[in-house]
RNA sequence: GGGAGCUUAGCUCAGCUGGUUCAGAGCAUCUGCCUUACAAGCAGAGGGUCAAUGGUUCGAAUCCAUUAGUUCCCA
């Protein structure tokens, strides 16, 4: 067989998705096995594959593709998430570029444009997995707008509205005036700005005094409704109770006393602007004061503007500015660095802004979703993030769950009037006419008297029911599909949307299910460059996932996103990595070509060796094995992958095959043959969860196989009992050969040329059933037993145990005593620290018995050390002397 | 301003309930090798007062306190 000595993934990894999807391999349904399940974080469906999916999606993979190989029945539901923000937004320009602003159009027209948008990038993303390998079950591919998705986020709402936790409230909100909607706490990010402070003074009403305040915000002044001061603040004590005039406006406002005040800052005096700033707001509902919004949705000032009406709320900081100096208000400005909030979807600064809003009421909802955390019933990974959850569940705010939005599910509210509450709310319009007559008790009322609410939901709102609702749980609370893959196993995703997305998705899978949502949340990291910066499109530090993926196959992509991504913490990603990848998967490439590059010879015996070998390795895999479950019941994954690439690397590779592998143009026998395959397979299954292309690839061409075996759907090999006794014998047996290596490399003797070996071993540890091997892998004609050192041999120390080669290179009789010294001392200096602790009573009653035993042993094998070490010196002072 | 976490080799990280798996791993570095599976490789080697200080203890990377640096969350 002609197999390149290069590992080129390109030929292969299409032809194994394709195979596996033909196979139905990634295909679900449910049976008598016990399911494993995992729902995909829906990617945005307007998005492409970035880093952070790479990293995300890998992890899903590893953990769904080993599930299957343990038997279980894997299901990993993807799909897309219609991510109203982001997807209007670039519905919005796409039409501008055309020369269409989005209020030409009817709503309807609007929402065709984004759904054919969505038809035409709604799959990218998707595809773009599939090259990574990722074995979902594309027969469930959902997105939160298909019909039945949408038909449950209504029937949740107007659930939560009859249970009376759904109110429309007069909120500040986040507006983003571009986008023309608000945005949540969470989407606003907040950037250090060089602005200004303002100092004006407030004329006090009818006396020639003044008052005056500072602000960042002077354009706002047109909305104030009270000046405030520290109630203790002994400077403005003299104006309790009377009034001021807004400057421009010459309105008389009040002057209040709040310790919300702070004295040191600026004048100590405050302007209260309720309808424009978080803080002056709550002011504002305490002391009833009037709230004068002057800006319209775009920012611009509105009537209460006056002559400004019409300006941008900057401009107008500008020429507000001019007309308050002209009219001797501005007292000075000052620099001043400040935090201004700007949106994440289109970076306009946000604008607080009073609003109708529809909320949910999160209290009640919070606390089982808290509990489930708090008690591990839902487990965290890593924990460290259960602290987070807890504060945030237990100041949860209400939820605003409006988008001043038309991408994305409409409100399902019909207003009758213009009351605060005169509407209803109801699956569809035709109900919402009968439950309005009924409201209203007036019978002839009919759907040209309702008028739908023109916000839609925010976009969590329908991905927060996302592990029930690709089941068809909320329609169908019954159904055998929701019956039997829920609740999920685990979730994988971000620690950025633990409240967004996790808490909320825990909070309705027990509001609707009674049940959690999933067993797990594995919180990845976040990639990062190498210089510490998050991975985005905006700074152009982020590698094409696709174009990596061609140049380091998607198994050595996949192994360096795992290489160093310990679960919650970041990945500082690195081309390397995926290089190191690479070079893995060539190397198990090159066994392979070594392994099928033997001739069989079947009437030869096995060599001792390549028995012993054999034992040796088995062992070792299962001790290897043992670890990784380990690793990977902490979620570990990153050690998992490691164990299993020293194991391939290190033990299959650098050790066993050397071990067995016959001499040059020799055939092997077949037993050790057979052993060496059944390793071998036996790695490609511990590995294919990380590197699924290239094992299965080796799977193939190791054997024949029958339709049907293929490794996908292998099973993992269980851990067995190993033989501790070999593997200690073998440890020893590495020292030796790795003292002779060593010997060889400082005396630049190379490999060909022959040694022999002498064993001075007076405790009789020596173990010789690896005898054979030492002396194939270190060439040596012999390993023969003595009772002295033979004249003139270089030598090193194995435990208690002398090992000496002889060479014609005469000894440099002063260094070698040096060294000996040196390492005399070293062991003195060890057993010394041994003694302190025997000899102190202390330690000798305080500590456990086991401890002590432990200590003995470490004095006992120091001093056979140190004799061996000392008789070597005398020996050498002979030479000199 | 409030809360949480982190700091171990050049880099990225392990080190569970204090005691040889206690100072580790991978990568990187250095040295020697084109040894007929693999230079995307082989064989060796070097490298850390475990952030600082103090305390608890027979014994501290590990527990406690303080400080410094750093990251994140909330406001």
């Amino acid at each position: 067989m002609e197999i390149s000595s290069k590992y080129n993934p390109a030929a292969i990894e299409n032809k194994w998705y394709t195979y596996w999807m033909a196979h139905g391999y990634f295909h679900s349904e449910p049976d008598q096995r016990e399911p494993y399940t995992i729902v995909i974080p829906p990617p945005n469906v307007t998005g492409v594959l970035h880093m952070g999916h790479m990293l995300n999606n890998t992890i899903q993979d590893v953990l769904i593709r080993r599930a299957r190989m343990q038997g279980k029945n894997a299901c990993w539901v993807p799909g897309t998430d219609h991510a109203s923000i982001a997807t209007e937004a670039k519905v919005v320009n796409k039409l501008r570029e055309q020369g269409i602003q989005k209020n030409e159009l009817s709503r309807e027209a609007f929402l065709e444009h984004a759904w054919e948008w969505t038809h035409k990038h709604g799959g990218i993303i998707l595809e773009q997995l599939k090259k990574l390998g990722a074995s979902c079950d594309w027969d469930r591919t959902k997105f939160t707008m298909d019909d039945d998705m949408s038909e449950s986020v209504l029937k949740v709402f107007v659930d939560l509205y009859n249970k009376g936790l759904i109110y429309r409230g007069f909120r500040m909100v986040n507006w983003d005036p571009e986008a023309k909607t608000t945005v949540s706490d969470e989407e606003v990010i907040y950037k250090e700005s060089n602005g200004k402070l303002y100092y004006l003074r407030y004329q006090i009403e009818g006396e020639e005094d003044f008052v005056t305040i500072a602000t960042t915000r002077p354009e706002t002044i047109l909305g104030d409704t009270a000046v405030c001061y520290h109630p203790e603040d002994q400077r403005f004590q003299h104006l309790n109770g009377k009034k001021v005039l807004v400057p421009i406006a010459n309105r008389a406002i009040p002057l209040i006393a709040d310790e919300y005040v702070d004295m040191e800052f600026g004048t100590g005096c405050l302007k209260i602007t309720p309808a424009h700033d978080p803080n002056d707001k709550i002011l504002g509902d305490k002391y009833q004061l009037a709230f004068i919004d002057i800006f319209n949705d775009d920012a611009t000032l509105n009537e209460h503007g006056l002559h400004y009406k019409g300006m941008d709320r900057f401009a107008c900081r500008k020429a507000i500015v001019k007309e308050l100096e002209q009219l001797g208000n501005l007292v000075k400005t000052e620099d001043y660095q400040n935090k201004v909030g700007t949106s994440e979807r289109t970076g306009a600064i946000i604008e607080p802004k009073l609003s109708y809003q529809w909320f949910l009421s999160m209290e009640k909802l919070a606390e089982p979703a808290l509990k489930a955390v708090m008690d591990d019933t839902i487990q965290l990974v890593p924990d460290k993030f259960k602290n987070t959850y807890r504060h945030w569940m237990e100041n949860v705010r209400d939820w605003n769950i409006s988008r001043q939005l038309w991408w994305g599910h409409r409100i399902p509210a019909w207003y009758y009037g213009d009351g605060m509450e005169d509407f209803v709310v109801a699956m569809d319009e035709a109900e919402a006419v009968e439950l309005a007559r009924k409201k209203t008790a007036n019978p002839k009322l009919t759907k040209e008297d309702l008028h739908q609410e023109e916000d839609v939901l925010d976009t969590w709102f329908s991905s927060w029911l996302w592990p029930i609702s690709v089941f068809d749980g909320i329609r169908y609370p019954e159904n055998e599909q929701i019956k039997y893959y829920y609740p999920t196993n685990d979730l994988v995703t971000a620690p950025e949307i633990l409240f967004f997305w996790v808490a909320r998705m825990i909070i309705a899978g027990y509001e609707w299910m009674g049940e959690k949502p999933f067993s797990s949340v594995y919180l990845t990291g976040i990639v990062r460059d190498k210089l510490g910066r998050k991975m985005s499109k905006s700074l152009g530090n982020s590698p094409d996932p696709i174009e990596l993926m061609n140049t380091y196959g998607a198994d050595g992509v996949r192994v360096g996103m795992l290489l160093t991504s310990p679960a919650g913490n970041d990945l500082p990603f690195d081309d390397s990595l995926c290089e190191q990848g690479r070079n893995f998967s060539n190397k198990i490439w090159n066994a392979l070509r070594l392994v099928k590059g033997w001739q069989v010879d079947k009437t030869l015996a096995q060599p001792e060796n390549a028995m012993q070998a054999g034992k040796w390795f088995e062992a070792r895999f299962n001790q290897t094995i043992g670890q990784m479950e380990e690793h990977y019941a902490k979620y570990r994954l990153s050690d998992a992958l490691m164990a299993a690439y020293k194991l391939s690397w290190d033990d299959f590779c650098s050790w066993y095959l050397e071990m067995i592998k016959p001499p040059l143009n020799q055939p092997v026998d077949e037993k050790t043959y057979t052993n060496t395959i059944v390793f071998f397979e036996n790695l490609m299954k511990i590995l294919h969860p990380f590197m699924p292309f290239i094992t299965e690839e080796i799977w193939h061409l190791l054997n024949d196989r029958e339709a049907g075996k293929d490794l996908i759907v292998e099973r993992l090999p269980q851990p067995r009992l190993f033989d501790q006794d070999i593997l200690a014998q073998f440890d020893f047996a590495q020292e030796v050969i790795n003292g002779v290596r060593k010997l060889r490399a400082e005396k630049n003797i190379p490999y060909r040329d022959p040694l022999a070996l002498y064993v001075v071993d007076k405790d009789g540890q020596n173990q010789s059933a690896f005898d054979g091997i030492i002396k194939h892998l270190c060439n040596l004609t012999e390993i023969t037993a003595a009772q002295t050192a033979p004249e003139g041999a270089f030598g090193f120390i194995v435990r208690s145990t002398e090992f000496f080669i002889p060479l014609t290179e005469n000894i440099d009789i002063v260094a070698e005593l040096q060294k000996l010294t040196e390492e005399l001392s070293y062991t003195n200096g060890f057993l010394n620290s041994v003694n302190k602790k025997l000899s102190n009573d202390r330690f000798v009653q305080g500590a456990p018995a086991d401890v002590v035993e432990k200590e003995k042993k470490k004095k006992e094998d120091a001093l056979a050390r140190i004799k061996v070490i000392e008789q070597q010196i005398e020996s050498l002072r002979k030479n000199i002397g």
